[in-house]
RNA sequence: GCCCCGGUAGCUCAGCCGGAUAGAGCGUCCGCCUCCUAAGCGGAAGGUCCCACGUUCGAGUCGUGGUCGGGGCACCA
C-alpha cells in the first residue's frame, strides 16, 4: 500500500520539469509515511519540503503543484496540504478492503516477498564455545539470530545460517583434560582439579560415559610430581599446560584425542539438541578444525602473503591491519609456529565468500567489537569490499528473579542453562522477551516476569487475541451459524466502526513492518507490531460483537477477524512464538 | 588513553532515512463481566528525551565537546 502511494508521487514529482535540478532521492519511500495522527490522513509525505529549497521555492506552493499532477488513482480519496507543507493521502475503504481480501487469498503468505538469488546471506550466530551447556546469553543470540533469519526471508532474502564450532585450539585440551582428570576420580586417583579447568556438572557426566578399562594407569604422584602451583599461589594456566603435557603422555596422542573427540561429541550433540528444542536449526554446523585439516588457512595465508599483506617480524608472521585502519598489526603465526584464532578467522570468512556467500552477517557479542575492523581488514586485504561483512552486536543479559539480580559465574559453573530457562519460563516466552529488546540494549530478563501468565506478560497479551479468535469460531459452530469469506469479502464495506478502519489499516501495515523490521535489523519492531495489532483487536472485541444475526454484518466482521489472526499467527510464527487456538 | 553500546514517565523499554501535540507495558487512581475467554476493555495522573553548543524551515533523532553507566583494547579462544 505505501509503495502504491510512493508511486503516485514519484510519477507527479518526474511530472514537473523545474525539478530536474532537484537532488534525486534514491528512492521516495524516505519522504513517505504512515500519518501519526488520523487526522492527517493515512499516509503523509515531506517531499515538498525537502524539494523546495533546491527548486527556491514555497513548500506549501510546490506542494499545491505535486497534487495537481498526482496521476488519478482508486487509492486515494483525498490528498491534502497540512502544516509547513506536508501531503497528506486519505487512503479510501475499498483500497483497505483489497487489503483484508489479499490477506484472506495470501494466507501465511501476507507479508512476505518473493526470494530475491542475491545477495545469498550467510547468517552466522551463536557460535558459542563447546566446552559446555549453553547459557542464557547464548539464548538471546539464538533468538536474535533465528528470528533474524526469519525476518530476512519474509523479506526476500535468501539466508544460509550456520554455527562455527570453535572445536580447534587450546580450549578442546583443556576440555579433555577437564574430562580426563574427573574420570582419574571414579577410578579413585585424586589430583586436585585446576583451577583453570572446566568444572560443571556436565564434566563430570561425560566422564561417566568413558570406559575405563581402556585407560592407561597412571598414579597421583605421577601426576603431581613437579607440577607448577595452581592459582592463587600460582600461575594457573602454566598448571593446566603441565597437566595437559601429562595426559598427551599418559594416553598417547591418539588416546587423548579420542576421549576430548568424545567430550566434543557429547557437547555439541546437548547444544545441537538444546537449540532445536528452542526452535533453532542451522543449515550447516561448520568445524574450525576442518579448515586446517584441509590446510585452508595455509591457503588463505597465502593470498595475503601473495599480496603482499604479511610480514615477518620478532619469529612470527604479522597482518598489516593497520593499512585498513586497524590500530596495530595482528599476528597470524606466532614465533612457535602455531596461528592464532585471527588466522583461523580469517580463513573462515574467506571460505564464506569462496563458498558463493554476498554478504556475511555475524551475530557476536557485544565483547567481540574488537574484532569486527580486524576481520573486515582481512577481507579487505584478499581483495573483498569490507562492506561484504555485517556485525550485529549482542550486548549482555542480566537475569533477575522477581527485582533481585541473579549472579553468575561460569568459572564455578553456577550459571543458568538456556535449558533451565526454557523450563522454567517456556520456549514462547524466552523467544518473545529475547527479542522484544533492541540487540544494542542491556537485556534484563526476570524470570517471575517472563513466567506470570498475567497481564504482565506481553506474549500472552498476543497470543490471547489469535486463541480468542479461534474461541469465536467454536462459539459460531455451537450457535450453528455459518462464516462464508467470499461473501464477508464482498461485505467489507459495511464495516464502519472506528475499530474496524484502525484494524485494518493496521493490518495494511504488516507488509511495512517485515520490511522495516528486516532492514533494521530489528525484530523488536515486530514485537511492538504485534502488540500494536493485539490491542486494536482486544479494543474491537470488546465494542462489538462479531456473532451478529445480520448475515452480511457477521461475514464481514468475521473476514476482519480472521485476516488478524492470520497476520498475528504469521507474525508470532517469525518470532518462533507458538500461536495457540486456546488457553 | 583509544574504541563500541547505552542514558526518553516512578520502573522496564519503543520511537522507522529529521517532521505535525514524544509513545507502550508495568506500577498508581477511577470505571466496565446477564453479552463471542476479564490472560480483556475504557479513562486519568505522570516528561528539563543526561548537559552544552552547532547544523536545519523543523532535532529525542544529525554533528562537536562534556558527563554518567556497561563492554572491549593478547604471539587466549
Amino acid at each position: 500500500m505505501k509503495s502504491s502511494i510512493e508511486k503516485l508521487l514519484g510519477q507527479a514529482v518526474d511530472a514537473m520539469p523545474e525539478l530536474e535540478d532537484a537532488p534525486e532521492f534514491e528512492s521516495l519511500s524516505t519522504t513517505v509515511e504512515r500519518a501519526r495522527d488520523p487526522r492527517h490522513g493515512d499516509f503523509a509525505s515531506n517531499v515538498a519540503m525537502r524539494l523546495a529549497r533546491a527548486a527556491g521555492r514555497n513548500p506549501r506552493e510546490l506542494a499545491a503543484e505535486i497534487i495537481a499532477r498526482l496521476p488519478q488513482s482508486d487509492l486515494v480519496d483525498r490528498v491534502e496540504i497540512a502544516g509547513p507543507g506536508f501531503i497528506n493521502f486519505h487512503v479510501g475503504q475499498a483500497a483497505f478492503h483489497r487489503e483484508i481480501a489479499a490477506i484472506l487469498s495470501q494466507g501465511a503468505d501476507y507479508g512476505r516477498r518473493p526470494q530475491r538469488e542475491r545477495p545469498h546471506i550467510l547468517l552466522e550466530f551463536v557460535s558459542a564455545n563447546p566446552t559446555g551447556p549453553l547459557h542464557v546469553g547464548h539464548g538471546r543470540h539464538a533468538a536474535f539470530g533465528a528470528t533474524l533469519g526469519n525476518l530476512l526471508e519474509a523479506a526476500g532474502n535468501r539466508v544460509t545460517r550456520e554455527y562455527y564450532v570453535n572445536d580447534a585450539g587450546r580450549q578442546m585440551d583443556i576440555l579433555g583434560v577437564s574430562v580426563w582428570l574427573r574420570v582419574l576420580e571414579r577410578m579413585g586417583i585424586e589430583v586436585p582439579f585446576p583451577a583453570a579447568g572446566y568444572r560443571g556438572d556436565y564434566i563430570g557426566d561425560i566422564a561417566t560415559g568413558i570406559d575405563t578399562a581402556t585407560l592407561p594407569a597412571v598414579t597421583a604422584d605421577e601426576l603431581l610430581d613437579g607440577l607448577p602451583a595452581d592459582a592463587p599461589d600460582g600461575d594457573k594456566e602454566k598448571r593446566i599446560g603441565a597437566l595437559i603435557d601429562r595426559a598427551y603422555r599418559t594416553l598417547g596422542d591418539d588416546g587423548f584425542v579420542a576421549l576430548r573427540q568424545q567430550a566434543l561429541d557429547s557437547i555439541l550433540d546437548d547444544i545441537r539438541d538444546d537449540l532445536a528444542e528452542f526452535g533453532v536449526e542451522f543449515d550447516r554446523w561448520f568445524s574450525e578444525q576442518s579448515l586446517s585439516d584441509d590446510n585452508r588457512i595455509d591457503e588463505a595465508l597465502d593470498v595475503l602473503k601473495k599480496r603482499r599483506m604479511l610480514y615477518e617480524k620478532d619469529g612470527a608472521w604479522w597482518f598489516r591491519a593497520t593499512d585498513f585502519g586497524d590500530e596495530k598489526d595482528r599476528v597470524v603465526v606466532r614465533d612457535n609456529g602455531k596461528k592464532t584464532y585471527f588466522a583461523s578467522d580469517i580463513a573462515y570468512h574467506y571460505d564464506k565468500r569462496r563458498r558463493g556467500f554476498d554478504h556475511l552477517l555475524d551475530i557476536l557479542g557485544s565483547d567481540h567489537h574488537g574484532y569486527v575492523a580486524r576481520v573486515r581488514a582481512g577481507l579487505e586485504a584478499m581483495g573483498y569490499a569490507g562492506d561484504d561483512l555485517e556485525v550485529e552486536l549482542v550486548q549482555f543479559v542480566t537475569l533477575f528473579r522477581g527485582g533481585e539480580k541473579m549472579q553468575m559465574s561460569t568459572r564455578s559453573g553456577e550459571f543458568i542453562t538456556l535449558r533451565q530457562l526454557r523450563d522454567e519460563v517456556g520456549i514462547d516466552a524466552a523467544r518473545f522477551f529475547y527479542v522484544s529488546r533492541s540487540n544494542d540494549q542491556h537485556l534484563d530478563f526476570d524470570l517471575e516476569l517472563a513466567k506470570s501468565r498475567s497481564n504482565e506478560n506481553p506474549v500472552y497479551y498476543i497470543q490471547y487475541a489469535h486463541a480468542r479468535v479461534a474461541s469465536v469460531f467454536r462459539q459460531l459452530a455451537e450457535r450453528e451459524l455459518d462464516y462464508d469469506e467470499a461473501a464477508g469479502v464482498a461485505a467489507l464495506k459495511r464495516l464502519h466502526e472506528d475499530q474496524e478502519k484502525a484494524l485494518m489499516s493496521t493490518l495494511s501495515r504488516y507488509p511495512e513492518i517485515i520490511e522495516l523490521a528486516a532492514a533494521n535489523r530489528a525484530p523488536q519492531n515486530l514485537v511492538h507490531y504485534l502488540r500494536d495489532l493485539a490491542n486494536e483487536f482486544h479494543t474491537y472485541y470488546n465494542a462489538h460483537p462479531f456473532i451478529v444475526d445480520d448475515d452480511e454484518l457477521r461475514h464481514a466482521r468475521l473476514a476482519l477477524v480472521t485476516a488478524t489472526r492470520t497476520v498475528i499467527a504469521s507474525g508470532l510464527g517469525i518470532l518462533g512464538v507458538s500461536a495457540p487456538e486456546s488457553m
